[in-house]
This record gives C-alpha cells, structure tokens and sequence, in this order.
DNA sequence: CTATCCTTTTTCGTCTGACCAAATGTGTCT
DNA sequence: AGACACATTTGGTCAGACGAAAAAGGATAG
C-alpha cells in the first residue's frame, strides 16, 4: 500500500516508523547514509531522497558532515495538538459556532435553508449503515451554517474545529462513544437551529445552537465520569485478582 | 542567504518562486529533469532532491513516466487563504474574540489581569519605535485574553487568526494603512476592555470587544473607500492620457 | 475515414562509482 | 596537559547508464 512504486517513499515510511517506535530517538543520529543503504538495500541517492523528505516533513535536521539529527515532533505536526481534550473542543464550538449560526440567520438564502432540510432528513435516516449517514449529515448540517455566514475565515475556523476532532484520536474517541445514544434529540436540536434561521431570528439561532452543544458536552462529562468509574472498578478487579493471586502463590 | 550550503535548497526556493510567479502555472508541467538540470546548472540527483521536496511540501505531484505536476495550492499551506479579506477577518475576529473575552471574564485570574494592565502601558508608548512596541503590545493583550478562557482550543483559533493577519499580505497591508493612526482610541477600547474583565462582566466584556472591532471595521471600510476611489481616480488619469497620446498620434 | 493496436520516444526511477567539503576524531609535538 | 596538524567519517554533488511507465506517433484493419 505504501510503496506506491517508488522507492524512496518506502525507505520513507520506514524510517519514519523506526524513528516513532523509537529507534532513532530525538535528538539522536541517523546512522550514516551508506549505512542506511546497504541495510534497506538501496542506493545510497534513494537514501538521500528519504532523508530530504524526512527534512521536508520536519522530523529531522540535516547537518553537513556531521549527521541527520532526529528532532523532537512539534506538537502540531499532524495539524492538531493532542492535548485539547473533548470539553474544550466543544466549548469552543458552542462559542464559535454559537455566533457563526446568529450571523448566518441574517444572510442565509433560501437555497441553503433548503439544504439544511435535506441534511436533517438525512440526519433522521433509520436504515441499516444510518449511522454513517447520520454522522455526515451532521457535518453536512454544520458546513452549510458555515458556508451561510458568507465569511471564509468563519467557515475556516470552523472547518478547522470539524478537523480537530475527526483527527485528534482522544477527541474522536469521546465523541464517538456518545454520538450512537439518543439519535431522536440529535435531531430535534438541529430542527431548533434550522427553525430560527428560517425566521431568520438571530438570538434564537445562537440559543438554538448553544441548546445542541450544551446536551453534547453534559453527555461528555457524563461519559468521562462513566469511563473514569469504569477506570476505577477495572483497577480495583485488576488488584484484587492481583491480591488474589499473589496470595495463592504464597500460600501455596 | 537561501543558498543555506545546500545545492537542493536554492534549486528549491528557484523553483517555488517560478511556480508562484505563475510561471508554471497550476495544473501544469514542470519541464523534464533533465531540462532543470541544465537550465539550473546541476546535476539530475540534485534537481530530484528539489522536487521531492516540493513534493513534501504538497506543492506538486509527480507522475512516473509522465511529468510533475504543479498542485493547486490548498488554503491551508501556509496556515492562510489568501482570499479570506481584511473585513471577514475582523469580523470573525469579532465575534470569536468577543465571546473569549466574555468567556474570560469568568475565568481570569488577577495576575492575568495585572499583565494586562502592563500591556496597556506599553500600548500608549509614545517614543520613537512607539508604532512597533504598540502593536505587539496589542496582540499580547488579546493573547493574555485568548490564555484567560483556559481553553486552549479557543486560544489556538485565536492565534491563528493573529496568524492570518499576519500573514495574508493584502490583510496586513490593509491593517497596516489604518493602525497608525488614532493610538489614543486603541488604547481607549482597549482600556474599557480591562475594565469589564476587571468587573469580572462577561457582558460588558464582549461588548467591549464588539466596539473595539467594528472601529476597526469602520476604519477598514473607510480606508477600502479611499483606495476604490483614489484608484478610479488614478484609472481616469491614465485613460485620459492615453487618449490624450492617441489624439497626438493620429494627429500628427 | 475512423478506430484500434503497436512501436517509438519521452520522462521518471534507480543504480554505480567517484570526488569534494565540512565536521570530527586522533595523534604528535611542545 | 594543551595546541596544532593530519586522517577519517559523513554529508554534498556530479556523471553516466539502464530500466520501466506513460505519452506520442504511425501503421493497419474495419
């Protein structure tokens, strides 16, 4: 799959690995470049492609006659920073998006209006894989809001909140273990949102919009402490059976 | 400067620079290996160390057997789209700042408050670089807001919009042609900002915020008005000299 | 005349081997 | 022990060659 026919990308993904799994840890050096060849069976110039990728993508440091220096992975480095947790994700989307739906009540068209309404029909489907299309039409929902606040850096921000939490794998994770329960409420909220931008009422928008995330972060918190308690009587099984287990050893 | 000892680098930023001069336009073909080779004045290995990298860096795609394409630049290659205007950033900027203020307001601490008072100082600095110590004074003054939501999702968007701002030329030109003048109304805004945030007043605070952007808006607005019209103005001069030209000629 | 197939050319993909320059390590001389 | 000169290591670049995939061009069958 990674191959991708050409060799340097291999070598690439390789390297890449070996430097996450901590074989090449940060701060440390690469071994030398005819090293690297021999030992991954290239030439010593597809080596040299590697590497300048390596550079490129910001993993490592190229020192002329000294060595390539492993560097420590700027937080950033896949677009998202991992330590934003779920409750502040969705603050922030309460905020944002809050104001972004009081905007787009007064410049949404009707065209748009109309394809919220499909997004929300499609947001109720009930077949088989609904939970794919459910989620889409979610998104789909929210990127229309966006898109009718007729400002990019609005619908950029927005877009990139959407991305935060499709990529940051703790967020996505929360989310996801909240998202297959009540799918009824989920739908009524956003009917709320779309009623006040039909009326084209701005405070009622925002409330609206406020009303969705405010039962998504309760569920969160709910489900951190579900999962927190969960933590809890998992460690305590997980030493009891430990006790046990060492007692039966000693006994024995 | 950019030669940086590394052959590959200046070959490299040659060839971003010709890319982005529209000399090899989007969707286009750069010319084969080979041809940069020579017309470089470098070897083969080091033109393909140049292309690999613009590949990493998402700028072209090459094609086995076929050529390297030029990408169309996605909006988030340099972290800004350069179509995002000046006016949809205050006024995204408005809106999100607003509610970090408000959202502050509930959560700032005192020695928050304090580094604000600093900053404010700093703003009114009338000596002689005043214009450079201000300005930064001022963004540190939105980024102690942006610090005191303690959510660092909304402080991450906030310091992408001060990156936007920054970044995106004709925004900072227009940014530029307004901010020199009236520091005492900055400073003004800026002071009743602190005061809500002292008064611990999410209301006041956002409101404070709101007014603060839209004399900023207004500004830009004005001075967008100003350029319109002295570029009619300059439009109408040249026409009527080159009619003035064209009567000459076919005169004479 | 058109459409399809095959050959040729172009262009990227990779290798070998060599030499240069910078950084580092080593040994000697004082 | 410290400073200097030399040898080694390591990345930087080049030249030329051959293979493979894609595009281009021409020949042939319909």
């Amino acid at each position: 799959m990674g191959s991708d026919k050409r060799l340097y990308r291999s070598v690439l993904e390789r390297l890449e690995k070996l430097i996450d799994d901590g074989e090449y840890p940060p701060g440390g050096r690469l071994p030398p470049e005819r090293v690297l060849a021999e030992r991954f069976e290239v030439s010593r110039p597809t080596i040299r492609e590697a590497i300048i990728a390596l550079e490129a993508l910001g993993r490592v440091e190229v020192k002329t006659g000294s060595g390539v220096y492993v560097l420590t992975r700027p937080a950033h480095t896949n677009g998202v920073d991992s330590t934003i947790s779920a409750f502040e994700l969705t603050e922030a989307r309460a905020l944002i998006e809050g104001e972004a739906a009081a905007l787009a009540a007064t410049m949404i068209s009707d065209e748009q209006l109309r394809e919220l309404e499909i997004a929300l029909y499609e947001m109720a489907d009930e077949s088989a894989d609904g939970r794919l299309i459910s989620e889409l039409a979610d998104q789909k929902f929210h990127h229309i809001i966006s898109e009718a606040t007729r400002n990019k850096m609005v619908s950029s921000v927005i877009d990139n909140l959407w991305h935060v939490r499709d990529n940051s794998p703790d967020v996505h994770k929360a989310y996801q273990s909240i998202c297959e329960v009540e799918p009824q409420s989920r739908v009524d909220e956003h009917r709320e949102i779309l009623e006040a931008l039909k009326q084209r009422d701005p405070q009622a928008a925002r409330k609206a919009m406020h009303a969705h995330f405010a039962r998504i972060l309760n569920k969160l918190i709910a489900a951190n402490e579900k999962a927190q308690v969960d933590e809890i009587r998992r460690k305590t099984l997980e030493s009891r059976e430990r006790f046990s287990l060492n007692h039966l050893a000693s006994g024995g």
